[in-house]
DNA sequence: AAGGTGACCGGCC
DNA sequence: TGGCCGGCCACCT
């Protein structure tokens, strides 16, 4: 019987999960997906939690900027970037280029 | 119960 | 594009 905040966090994995390959998104984004666009930081701190989960490409998701904000949670320091080059995304000094190009927009599920 | 924290965002210069 | 500031909401001690 999970407890109604762990939900909360399954949405965030839910869009997360449906990311496509080679493709990115921001925090921002699933925040409005979910009906919280301004509450971008809670997605932040459910993507720690599913840090744990394989399930959850983590590495697909950043700030607004295209930057790799959270490649310092990662195991090494340069996994992040080194997943999102073997999607096809360039990566430099820890930005995504053409992050407009690889941008997904996730499905609005409310 | 209250305060601090955080993988952020938007606006402004 | 980059830096600074305020707001935002859930989680932890």
């Amino acid at each position: 019987m999970p407890n109604p905040t762990d939900n909360f966090f399954e949405k965030v994995y839910a869009i997360a999960r449906q990311i496509p390959y080679g493709k990115v998104t921001s925090y921002g984004a699933i925040a409005k997906a979910l009906g919280m666009a301004r509450s971008a930081r809670m997605v932040g701190w459910a993507m720690n939690a599913c840090h744990h989960l394989e399930d959850v490409p983590a590495h697909r998701v950043v700030n607004r900027k295209g930057l790799l904000t959270g490649k310092h949670h990662f195991d090494g320091t340069n996994l992040m970037q080194q997943l999102l080059e073997s999607e096809g995304i360039k990566v430099v000094d820890n930005q995504i280029m053409d992050f407009d190009t690889h941008f997904w927009e996730p499905e609005i599920t409310e």
